[in-house]
DNA sequence: GTGTTTGGTCAGACTATCTGACGAGGTCGG
DNA sequence: CCGACCTCGTCAGATAGTCTGACCAAACAC
């Protein structure tokens, strides 16, 4: 039954998926005291670290809620707080060793999952997929 | 720059988009009082009425939340409960006037959301990401 | 230099979610 | 037809995540 469902909910199925699956295969590798909501959050820092207001305009929650959850991912040891060299009211949140290995366990999760889309739409359609959603990002993704 | 961004996030990014264009719009035109929360649950609600349970299910949450969520949604005059003839401990969750009247709004921002999309992908490839969508929930979305 | 913007924090309130326990209504094997 | 078990929904209590508003200090714009 291919109904016409709407384009806002069929994205949101497999992103749901992705996130399911990464979340609980994170939490199996021994990450398992990160909530959903920090790893939306710790998933946008950059590799040089990224400001606190950054992170919270790209994730569309207000700074108090973004500090709020960064105080709790640096308790847990993902990241830590370094002043910012260019700004002196600025720190940079950056990645930390625990931070940096959960990194490499999602990609791998994300890798996998990917592969097995990949398997199921075949190598054409699956980078049709990408293109498409890259070129859609241009007038979706606010922050660049 | 077109990195490599996670698939994960390239989906996440234009629902994000629909929902909140959605959102906004609805707000405008009246229907200010709803929640995400609430609006996610209510876009599940099918034409001939559903079980609480059963939408806990789809959208992936406990029942007593969608309980929680439910109540608010009658208070505000969107959905009605009714028993459920077929079983006498359901009771089965309906679209009240207000609601469809709230349905045809949301349904309407939603076309103009995907004409813009279209108008910027162009037909072949916005009827392409849909068709692709669809076939990825076959292994993406677990409720049919 | 003074006024405005920006980065971040503190405090308080509210929304959404969960787990656990439960009662009443179905279902099914004997 | 009866007991064991399952399912639908609710109640109660805890916790997480989010917001608004107020604020300070550093940086920026003239």
């Amino acid at each position: 039954m291919a109904e016409e469902l709407n384009t806002g909910l069929l994205l949101f199925l497999p992103y749901r998926a992705m996130e399911t699956r990464v979340f609980e295969e994170l939490a199996a590798a021994g990450f398992d005291d990160i909530t959903p909501s920090q790893a939306r959050l710790f998933q946008r820092i950059s590799p040089e670290g990224s400001r606190l207001s950054d992170l919270a305009r790209q994730a569309g929650i207000t700074k108090q809620s973004a500090g709020f959850l960064i105080d709790q991912l640096e308790r847990l040891g993902y990241v830590h707080r370094a002043p910012d060299p260019a700004d002196g009211r600025a720190r940079l949140v950056q990645i930390a060793e625990r931070g940096q290995r959960s990194v490499e366990a999602a990609r791998a999760v994300v890798a996998r999952v990917e592969a097995e889309w990949t398997s199921h739409l075949g190598e054409r359609r699956m980078a049709q997929l990408r293109r498409i959603l890259t070129d859609l990002r241009e007038i979706t993704d606010p922050w660049r």
